[in-house]
RNA sequence: GGGCGUGUAGCUCAAUGGUAGAGCAGUGGCCUUUUAAGCCAUUGGUUGGGGGUUCGAGCCCCUCCACGCUCACCA
């Protein structure tokens, strides 16, 4: 049973009185006749006209203010389409009705109110009320104190910024911050805009499945679960990469998923346990005509969301619309550090040179990571305006066809903004013996101390033997996007329920 | 996992080691066009949990918990 505080034992006892007056305080059936949004609009368009008949209106919503004086009673209430003031007057409805609703109505409750809608003497669009009737009592108070409205602003007074609560109690911080609302509105129209984009490319939208026998697409530590009546161990998918490739063989020639990782490692302001990931794969494409794709894609996304052509991220204006910037990794590294990096073939001759810059770095990494390093820390954040960096060590590129005449280099890109990794792509092997050689190459790399073991998945080996089509891959973290175009700097400001510790009791 | 920081009333915040407070919300009054309405009165606390030092701890020490920032980790 619920610990209830004084507030909300004072509630549960306005409950219990309306119900003994033979109030249900939460009735089965509700009768609106506008939103509020429709009452006003509806008023404006009469307001006028001497002739015309006044609005009557049956609205809504949770109260979120209330200002008795005496005889006549002034409230706010919200739904989804806005606020409106509701004025209950004596001579309307009788003293009784309105200290009816003074003795048992709260904040936070949710109300009926039918009257006719006109504006006060200080010329605020209002409710005369006639009838009002209790839809859902509010036991526990919303999180919030008081708000105004300031020029049609709704302006918050010490409302609730604990982040944990805000957290753990979404709903309330939803009920309580519309700009927490809006948020994830924006959250929506991003990636309707994605679908949008790829439909009109005529990607076809698939699900592939998120139990997997094996996974792979990506090195990232999986979430084991079991299956009990095929005894069989599942895990939870870390990427889509292999099941996408597989519809290419399949015969499709343009694919893509939007839907949700799961990966068991750490979570920090840009990670959470599971995420939204967008991949596609495009046959007969290579990874020059992704990055043509990929600009074409963010310039559709940031319009149709943000209206415009750019958006502010951190104080910084970040355009889309001119072409990216392109920069070889190689030659990033070389400008920004000195260091070029294919000079130094082993992990110690370019770790020794790093040191002699007083970089720093994990001593363990092999080579790969340490140029994966640099561009981490080095590159990445200056990265502010759109920007491509490409052709990465084949170390670190498992699915990625080597360059031509390089093969210690494949063709890969990553694509940054707001000094923020967004997504990543490559020319995808189709060799099913050189993506075997390559599956086993990195096999060997991580059993060298590494406690990541990475399965062989042979499924996907049969699958490419049968042919799979040249193809162009892509995959972006739709979570990180949301993050820019919100112009909010932590993953859980943009997932409804992020991921937190479970508390004690 | 490491470092730094935070945790006080429903919410937002105060409080030299010396009686735990304010605003809002709540409760009881007054008030028929208010706008964080106003005025008068008033309730509400295991100061995140546990232990210690001290005549005395919200404050100092230890420990545990949660959150935040940051570093590490993160094809």
């Amino acid at each position: 049973m619920a610990d209830y505080t004084n507030l909300e034992k004072i509630r549960l006892e306005k409950a219990q009185q309306l119900k003994e007056l033979g109030v249900d305080p939460y009735p089965r059936r509700v009768k609106r006749t506008h939103t509020i949004q429709k009452a006003s609009d509806a008023f404006l368009a009469i307001e006028d006209d001497q002739e015309a008949e006044p609005v009557q209106a049956v609205l809504t919503g949770r109260i979120r203010s209330v200002r008795p004086m005496g005889k006549i009673t002034f409230a706010h209430i919200e739904d989804g389409t806005g606020r409106i003031q509701l004025f209950f007057r004596a001579d309307d409805i009788g003293e009784d009705q309105v200290s009816f609703f003074d003795d048992h109505y709260d904040l936070g409750d949710f109300i009926q109110a039918s009257g006719k809608v006109f504006r006060t003497r200080s010329g605020e669009i209002s409710l005369r009320i006639s009838e009002y009737t209790m839809l859902a009592k509010a036991i526990t108070p919303l999180p919030a104190a008081k708000d105004e409205v300031v020029d049609g602003e709704v302006v918050q007074h010490a409302t609730l910024t604990d982040p944990e609560t805000r957290y753990r109690q979404r709903y309330a911080d939803l009920a309580v911050n519309p700009d927490v609302r809006e948020v994830f509105r924006t959250r929506t129209k991003t990636i309707r805009a994605i679908q949008h984009f790829m439909d009109s490319k005529d990607f076809l939208e698939v699900e592939t499945p998120v139990l997997q026998p094996i996974y792979g697409g990506a090195a990232a530590q999986p979430f084991i679960t079991h299956h009990n009546q095929l005894k069989q161990d599942l895990y939870l998918r870390i990427s889509f990469e292999l099941y996408l490739k597989r519809l290419l063989v399949g015969g499709f020639e343009r694919v893509y998923e939007i839907g949700r990782d799961f990966r068991n490692e750490g979570v920090s302001f840009k990670h959470n346990p599971e995420f939204t990931q967008m991949e596609f794969y495009w046959a007969y494409a290579d990874y020059q005509d992704v990055m043509g794709l990929t600009e074409e894609l963010f310039a559709f996304v940031v319009e149709e969301v943000m209206g415009a052509k750019s958006f502010t991220y951190k104080g910084q204006e970040i355009s889309l619309d001119q072409p990216w910037q392109r920069v070889d990794l190689r030659e990033g590294i070389i400008d920004t550090t000195g260091i070029d990096i294919h000079k130094y073939k082993t992990a110690t001759g370019l770790a020794k040179a790093m040191k002699s810059l007083e970089m720093e770095f994990n001593p363990k990494a092999a080579r790969g990571k340490l140029i994966e390093n640099i561009l981490d820390h080095y590159l990445e954040p200056t990265f502010i305006q759109p920007t491509f960096v490409y052709d990465y060590p084949r170390e670190i590129s498992p699915l990625a066809k080597t360059k031509e005449g390089d093969p210690n280099t494949v063709e890969r890109f990553e694509g940054f903004m707001g000094g923020v990794e967004l997504c990543n792509a490559f020319t995808e092997i189709n060799d099913p013996v050189d993506q075997e050689e390559r599956f086993l190459e990195m096999g060997r790399s991580y059993s060298e101390g590494e406690d990541e073991h990475h399965p062989l998945d042979e499924d996907y080996l049969r699958a490419m033997r049968y042919g799979m089509p040249p193809n162009g891959g892509f995959g972006m973290g739709v979570d990180r996007l949301v993050m820019l175009l919100a112009d909010k700097h932590t993953i859980r400001e943009v997932l409804l329920f992020p991921h937190l510790r479970e508390t004690e009791k």
